[in-house]
DNA sequence: AGCTTGACTTTGA
DNA sequence: GTCAAAGCCAAGC
């Protein structure tokens, strides 16, 4: 049991309970975790969620509500093609409405 | 062993 | 509102 592992295991946790349609940011995740400056492990917790399948990794993004994490994906229109399917509007590479759809883990899940 | 880079955020000017 | 710098921890070189 490494405590990086487990670092990352309860990144893949949060980001599935991301509710569809809904979409959040690195910094919310990290806050949850503990460390809201450890925004960074959260992206790179997404780097290693490939091997994870059941990590919806697209409704993940910066705060700004971009969809900066694109480039890592099988195709940089993967990401935009799954929110949209899930009925999240992106224009140029960012998420419309992105307050409206924001989903914070504290807030959903603390509480 | 150290140094650089990175799916970022926050704070200060 | 924007721009620059600091902080964070891990992986890659």
């Amino acid at each position: 049991m490494k405590k990086h592992e487990d670092f990352f295991q309860n990144v893949f946790a949060v980001v599935r309970l991301i509710p569809k349609g809904r979409v959040t940011n690195y910094g919310a995740i990290a806050k949850y975790l503990g460390s809201a400056r450890s925004s960074r492990m959260v992206g790179w917790a997404m780097n290693a969620a490939h091997s994870q399948k059941d990590v919806p990794a697209h409704r993940v993004v910066n705060r700004n509500g971009e969809l900066t994490g694109k480039i890592h994906f099988a195709t940089p229109f993967q990401m935009q093609e799954l929110l949209e399917k899930e009925g999240i509007k992106v224009v140029k590479d960012k998420i419309k409405d992105f307050q409206k759809s924001y989903w914070d883990p504290m807030k959903e899940l603390e509480l």
